[in-house]
RNA sequence: UGGACUAUGGUGUAAUGGCAGCACAACAGGUUUUGGUUCUGUUUGUCCAAGUUCGAAUCUUGGUAGUCCAACCA
């Protein structure tokens, strides 16, 4: 008893330092006590797996502190935006696991930013200008040289107001008025050198259409959002830690307006940032997914070579690997590169406790047992899943001819070669053992057909199956029952380590853009689609993205567009191989 | 002298001033009707330098290296 209790102490998970900062803040009794955050894609893309890794936490800490994680869609910016995007987002959080409480917009708080702003032109806290994007940008400075003041920084309110108006008539043309907050033009923080809080756009939004011209910011939308809904952890990647001194200040002018002057400690969203998530052999912008899908370098958003949720999904990655694999990374603050051997080994041990194994022959090279009598069926059984007896079995139909893989075959082998060869032993998976006799070649020396004798004794099931054989087992499906299949066999879009870095470099020596530089980084082998394989029948039942292990090869799934008439298959990832590995 | 953030085996991560641990990877071996799984074992680490302390991966100072910030993107 003590033993399992001192056991559970060990193993119990230390907290990673956001889930330290929530129990310091409950224990603070901060917010009153509440926890609510909120998973805020932008609609102008598909999720990736980074965005899986925000879902995990943003979903995960309201879970594990009992409060409620909403989806928020920031779409504050109508150019980009799409409801095509919104419903993949739903579809991709859900297929992860997780409920959302309520569904936002942040345009539900177009309104309220807007007499928002009207307030802080009143107050003195913000003006429009009207110079150009080069001019105001030229203002800034630079982060060694301080900005200098917009010569409109003190134009009179009522003009500011006015103008403001204008802003959002359709009348001013885009680019030529911008809201501005007044705050610092020599800040050190390029953030605080009198951002931009509203510019003209005229375009009509997808969920407020034309009642709109003038649209927030980023920065003045967030983390009035996060106040508007009530978010006490406002979760985020690193690259925001600069924007926080502006998403408080913004809050604290927020509540000052609202008669919460004297509160302004408490009852407030916090944003804390986490380290995103950077993966070998990986590129993960949604601005360069985005260009190749556009240019036809891959099949879409759902290429099984894309770092997408569906992606993965079609390549038939489970959810749960990918969970355990973003639990594995944990959450920190250093900006981290992981191997993508690390999630290849949370999905092989995921799909290894779950995945079907069927026989499937994906280069075949034909084998005679010659003994066996001519036009002889026997129905061999098959274990679904050696991991879980409780999956049952299947049927396996075994004959005299029988495709086998062509790497299974070597006519002079080495003794460490322990598979068919003229004089091996080998056992035939659910079947019987036979003895390789030789094999016959075409005119060019191609293997066309592999002999073998059976010991009729050695069935699997029967006693004579128990000896001993030095051959290994091999997997094989009978020529006159197998199913002729295509099978994509995927692998790393990229040849290079880091493409992003790689892409930056490429660029830079060859002043090229990123769709040239990406070409020159293709993975040559990220597929090979092979069209003469052979399952056996029982395949061919599997319904789409099915989990399937392909005995000896790999881990497959069954592509949503495999029909009964013609059968593809994914690769997802192959079975770790230490017999290649050593060639 | 711009600012902010970061630094633990090959990679990722733990330690909350008190035995540097875990996972992946790698390597060696056992088991195995998947060269898979599983089991056993091995190799490899606190960026550098000073300081505080009985004691420092942890605190301080100074270096070094890396990331982010100068969109009318988010």
């Amino acid at each position: 008893m003590t033993e399992i209790n001192a056991t559970e102490t060990t193993e119990k998970k230390s907290l990673n330092f956001i889930e330290q900062k929530v129990e310091n803040d409950l224990k603070e009794g901060k917010n009153g006590g509440r926890v609510q955050t909120r998973f805020p894609p932008e609609p102008n893309g598909y999720l990736h797996i980074g965005h899986a890794k925000a879902i995990a936490l943003d979903f995960g800490i309201a879970k594990q502190y009992g409060g409620v994680c909403n989806l928020r869609f920031d779409d504050t910016n109508p150019q980009k935006e799409d409801t095509e995007y919104m419903d993949a987002i739903k579809q991709d959080i859900e297929w992860l696991g997780y409920k959302w409480g309520n569904v936002y917009y942040a345009s539900d708080y177009f309104q309220q930013l807007w007499d928002f702003a009207v307030e802080l032109i009143k107050q003195g806290k913000a003006y429009v200008d009207e110079q150009s994007a080069e001019i105001i940008a030229e203002q800034k400075g630079t982060p060694t040289q301080p900005g200098i003041d917009s010569p409109f920084r003190n134009r009179p309110i009522e003009e500011s107001l006015r103008l403001f108006e204008e802003m959002n008539s359709g009348n001013v043309q885009p680019g030529t008025l911008v809201l501005r907050a007044k705050i610092d033009m020599a800040n050190p923080n390029m953030h605080f050198r009198d951002p931009i809080i509203y510019r003209v756009l005229n375009i009509p939004h997808i969920r407020t259409g034309n009642k709109w011209n003038a649209y927030p910011m980023y920065d003045f939308a967030h983390g009035q959002s996060d106040y508007f809904e009530g978010v006490t952890h406002s979760l985020c990647t690193l690259e925001f830690v600069v924007h926080r001194p502006l998403y408080d200040l913004f809050v604290d002018w927020l509540k000052q307006t609202q008669g919460e002057a004297d509160n302004l400690e408490d009852n407030r969203p916090r944003q804390t940032e986490f380290n995103k998530l950077n993966l070998s052999y990986t590129l993960m912008s949604k601005r360069n997914l985005l260009a190749l899908v556009k240019e036809g370098l891959v099949d879409g958003w759902d290429d099984p070579r894309m770092p997408t949720i569906c992606g993965f999904r079609r390549r038939g990655y489970s959810p749960e690997s990918i969970l355990k694999f973003i639990d594995k990374i944990g959450y920190t603050t250093f900006d981290a590169l992981n191997e993508m051997a690390l999630l290849e080994s949370a999905v092989r041990d995921d799909l290894n406790s779950r995945a079907t194994r069927v026989s499937a022959v994906l280069n075949p090279v034909k084998l005679i047992v010659t003994n066996y009598p001519e036009g002889q069926v026997e129905d061999m059984v098959a274990i679904n899943n050696p991991e879980n007896e409780a999956e049952g079995t299947h049927i396996i139909q075994f004959s005299r001819e029988l495709w086998m893989e062509r790497d299974d075959f070597m006519e002079e082998a080495s003794k460490k070669f322990q598979r068919m060869a003229p004089g091996n032993e080998v056992r035939l998976k659910n079947a019987y053992i036979v003895k390789c006799t030789g094999c016959k070649k075409d005119e060019e020396g191609n293997i066309v057909e592999v002999y073998c004798e059976y010991d009729p004794e050695s069935r699997s099931g029967l006693e004579g199956s128990n000896r001993k054989i030095k051959g290994k087992t091999l997997h094989w499906v009978s020529c006159a029952h197998a199913v002729q299949a295509e099978v994509r066999l995927y692998d790393r879009l990229w040849k290079v380590e880091n493409p992003r870095d790689e892409m930056a470099a490429i660029r830079e020596a060859q002043n090229c853009d990123a769709v040239t530089a990406m070409k020159q980084m293709i993975n040559p082998d990220c597929l090979h689609t092979l069209t003469n394989c052979y399952v056996e029948q029982f395949v061919a039942t599997r319904k789409p993205l099915d989990y399937l292990q392909f005995q000896r090869i790999g881990y497959f799934n069954v592509d949503p567009d495999s029909t009964p008439e013609h059968l593809i298959f994914n690769r997802t990832v192959g079975l770790k191989d230490t017999w290649n590995k050593n060639k």
